[in-house]
DNA sequence: CATGGATGGATAGTGCCAGTCTCCAATCAG
DNA sequence: CTGATTGGAGACTGGCACTATCCATCCATG
């Protein structure tokens, strides 16, 4: 259940400087559970190994690099150690559970909901997603998301499925890709793949997608007219 | 310069009902500059009109759906009102000026600035960007992200050009989609556009991109044996 | 015409978040 | 031996995005 290290064992100060991290932040980490307790050696020592480490450097990762709140972290570690405990679900239960925590709450169906839903029928019939996802939360982020979208319409928002068809194709694109990424690892490093993998290649595509802008404005508007 | 308005003149608290906003929260945009005056009536009097409320409608989507701070809000009045004022940018300077000050400061370059510029000239030239965008932000921007990518190269992260081919299809996709959708209006509205397209539909293809992986792991993994 | 409830404007205060600081007694390293 | 570190508990800080409070008008209504 615990793996056994198999490097000398770290005291607090010394995991934090390898992680680049201020103790201060480290003891912090502690006191939130964000991180689990070194094994006590004495009363001012405690020992920390690389599992402390791993978990450190992706707890910062994911709040330098996505912006993730302490709180959603909580979730995360929360899905990540009761995967340790409790093998009841299998690999998709402990990707749905870490991919609903880091996605965070989502907010109720509002009066557009219906139309919201359908839309989003739509666009998943577009790209052959499986019906089954309806019961999914990502489901319901997606109806979310769809309501705000045609709150806008009647302000210029285009909304037809066709002018949205474009991200589900890319969407589709790069999940496939995603999960044909993920190695045959034990649930545990699949997890953690999976969270560094959404929160990493969300930013990466996010600037890909302003630089791909600037490249099609430039072919559209030619080059500035300073 | 200025525009006529076309309807009715608001008062602070019709405005504030009519965007669904706390009035105190309006004040508070007036104080940072967020919301231009409104043309003062008497002492207790002043008139908004509709440009007013688009605005304001804008700011609160931005935050609400973009969670876009409010000092980069700042930034982005400032683009959209200089655009007023003055008008030596072409349409292509709008938008740079615009999509910038969305996407806020770009952290310095650090020790893999070198390879990360390789690997984004090798991801540009996979779907064939023009090699001016070398000196943009987002140019920088990209180079950044690629840094933190790198820097867990020797944790698992995949960061060959070849693992990243399809999020780059993917953004030229929809990059493309987004400047064709962009319609010919005048430069403002274009920013406005703009600026709403990248954060909404960002949000979108977040969202959209979770219930692929969440299909395409069905596909790999079976449903759940709960 | 009086008057109660806005309104514009200025200033101060709130709650939350993510740390950071300060102490302390115990203990380790030189 | 002794000065620096450590683990641990608590209080404190700074930034952000609002809210709340005041106040001197003012306007709309009866």
């Amino acid at each position: 259940m615990v793996s056994t290290p198999t490097t000398a064992p770290l005291t607090l100060g010394e995991l934090a400087r390898a992680a680049e991290v201020p103790v201060g932040t480290v003891k912090y980490y502690l006191r939130e559970g964000l991180l689990p307790e070194g094994r006590l050696r004495s009363t001012t020592r405690a020992d920390y190994d690389e599992t402390h480490l791993a978990r450190l450097r992706l707890l910062r990762l994911l709040r330098e690099v996505g912006d993730v709140p302490v709180g959603r972290l909580r979730d995360l570690v929360a899905a990540l150690e009761d995967e340790g405990a409790d093998r009841t679900h299998g690999s998709l239960g402990v990707l749905a559970a870490g991919s609903s925590a880091l996605a965070g709450p989502v907010p109720a169906p509002g009066p557009l909901a219906e139309r919201a839903d359908a839309l989003a029928g739509e666009l998943a019939a577009e790209v052959g997603w499986d019906d089954q996802l309806r019961a999914a939360p990502e489901w319901a982020a997606l109806r979310a998301v769809l309501e705000t979208v045609l709150a806008w319409e009647r302000l210029g928002l285009p909304v037809a499925s066709t002018d949205l068809r474009p991200y589900v194709v890319a969407a589709d694109l790069v999940a496939r890709h995603d999960v044909a990424a993920l190695g045959d690892l034990d649930p545990t490093d699949l997890l953690t793949q999976l969270v560094v993998g959404q929160v990493v290649y969300g930013r990466l595509l996010e600037v890909l997608r302003r630089l791909g802008e600037a490249h099609h404005s430039l072919v559209r508007y030619g080059p500035p007219d300073h």
